[in-house]
RNA sequence: GGCCACGUGGCGGAGUGGUUACGCAGCGGACUGCAAAUCCGCGUACGGGGGUUCGAUUCCCUCCGUGGCCUCCA
């Protein structure tokens, strides 16, 4: 079951670590073990946030097919302590307790979060857990590195001491001295390093506190990073095989992740391949609140079906940048459309070879489409109904918002038939002025018509 | 300022040191009374300038443009 199983393709991944393409081997083919960075809950996730969930997505239904259903762990976080998130409650619900009001914005975001991947068809992880679930761990994280030298305290806050760990930066390939040469920011009095970050700090009154490590005796509250470390410990172990994410985390987000991990576990490796999104921008221009070009996945799915927002993500390469376009979507709609106008069912999903060779292929989704757009023949038409199964694509909510999308039309279905009859009758006795002017009056009422070979005439609502 | 990506035909978007990606749109043909739908066919592109090479869109340098990170961020 484990190894590569006879006419299945060698996957091969890019590694940020590496910066090149690698054949994958599992640390354990029997359970290949995957973390994504998921979203941090105070605000409606926007297209942006999307693209991960729907990449790695991918990424895990290629392993579960590759490796077995049931040899894939894939873990998403929701990271529900944050400062972002103590700001958004504080102004949403300034009347109420700081902790209530969190507990409010962190269960409305995460519904709703949990509501957009839902309409997007994206699968559910093995795993969602939460960073508030793990303070343990994370605790138990900071005594080991404070225990082994790799960090410190002062003045309540516990630090990262980033020269403690000679090969920082292998990640973002960014030696110390360049950052340090670049940097712009106020350096906190206490740090040893101008480098260091912070592991636990101390929690200002009113603010989320836990017992704090390291002998601490106010509460406290952890660092940006540390979660991740402590998530993918629990539930992934000590080292594992993918660790995933946009590509803005790569630093310090990821890099410091790398510090916590391997220093704590004294190892020579977190993840063993690091994958990274590429970014997204809006009508050619970047996403921001200020340009007002925000947009969330809540409100492209007013619009759009979610399979037609997870094709048109998938367009594009998943380390390439992408634009984002009304344009795309309207005809990534279309070739869905056609592709389930030629699929037949196929009570299996399961990729084609072809695409599942191109996705193998460090996910390549564009040579993939390509591949499906090459089954809509006879011979490959139960082919591309089972890819598209295997993708999660789904014929019916495409189908239902299609013909909700039609014009409405201005005339009863009777009176088309009787005015076809009519048409007919006009045709067979060869008056094709009546004949066409029947046409072009229906056509202005929304109805296009089509004359079939048989000498039936059908109609549908005009596109 | 430092570091790093990307720039392909009208549009979207793969890939490659020398042979048509693919899709959308467009054009031509078949079919049709004419259309629609469908089917068949057509485009020789790779930001500018150098260099390496027998040969570069593909490698190297440089310039320009766009974006990312260095501070919260998918």
């Amino acid at each position: 079951m484990s190894d590569a199983q006879a006419g299945l393709p060698e996957l091969k991944l890019y590694n940020t670590l590496t910066r090149a393409k690698e054949g994958f081997a599992p640390l354990d083919p029997a359970l290949v073990r995957m973390y994504v960075c998921g979203p941090t809950v105070y605000d409606y996730a926007h297209i942006g946030n999307a693209r991960p969930v729907i990449v790695f997505d991918l990424l895990y239904r290629v392993l579960r097919h590759l490796y077995g259903a049931d040899h894939v762990k894939y873990v998403r976080n929701i990271t529900d302590v944050d400062d972002k998130i103590n700001a958004r409650a504080a102004g949403e619900y300034p009347g109420l307790d700081l902790n209530e009001a969190i507990a409010k914005v962190t269960f409305a975001t995460e519904a709703q979060f949990h509501d957009d991947l839902e309409a997007l068809g994206v699968m559910h992880p093995d795993v969602e857990p939460r960073a508030t679930e793990h303070i343990a761990e994370m605790r138990t994280l900071i005594e080991k590195l404070v225990a082994s030298g790799h960090a410190y305290v002062a003045e309540n806050h516990v630090l990262f001491s980033v020269p403690s760990m000679p090969d920082y930066g292998e990640l973002s390939h960014r030696p110390l001295d360049e950052m340090l040469a670049g940097a712009r920011v106020d350096v906190a009095p206490y740090k040893r390093d101008a480098m260091d970050f912070v592991l636990w700090k101390p929690s200002r009154p009113g603010e989320p506190g836990w017992p704090s490590p390291a002998g601490i005796d106010v509460n406290g509250r952890p660092g940006w990073h540390i979660e991740c470390s402590a998530m993918s410990w629990r539930h992934l172990g000590e080292t594992f095989d993918i660790h995933g994410g946009g590509i803005d985390l790569v630093f310090p987000h990821h890099e410091n992740e790398v510090a916590q991990s391997r220093c704590a576990f004294h190892t020579g490796i977190m993840a063993k391949v690091w994958m990274h999104n590429g970014f997204l921008q809006v009508e050619g221009e970047k996403m921001s609140k200020s340009l007002g070009n925000f947009v969330t996945i809540r409100d492209l799915l007013a619009d759009w079906p979610g399979d037609v927002l997870r094709l048109n993500m998938l367009k594009t390469h998943y380390r390439q940048p992408i634009d984002w376009t009304l344009k795309g979507l309207e005809e990534s709609a279309k070739t869905l459309e056609q592709w389930f106008d030629a699929a037949a069912p196929d009570a299996y999903p399961r990729p084609a070879p072809a695409v599942l060779e191109a996705l193998a292929d460090d996910l390549n989704t564009p040579k993939a489409i390509a591949e499906m757009h090459a089954l809509k023949d006879h011979a490959g038409k139960k082919a591309l109904g089972g890819t598209l199964a295997f993708l999660g694509f789904s014929e019916a909510p495409l189908r239902s918002w299609a013909a909700g999308r039609a014009p409405t039309l201005d005339i009863a279905p009777e009176e088309v038939e009787a005015r076809i009859a009519e048409r007919i009758e006009a045709r067979r006795n060869r008056d094709f002025a009546t004949s066409d002017r029947i046409r072009d009056e229906l056509l202005a009422l929304g109805v296009a018509l089509k004359d079939n070979k048989d000498g039936t005439t059908s109609w549908e609502p005009r596109r």
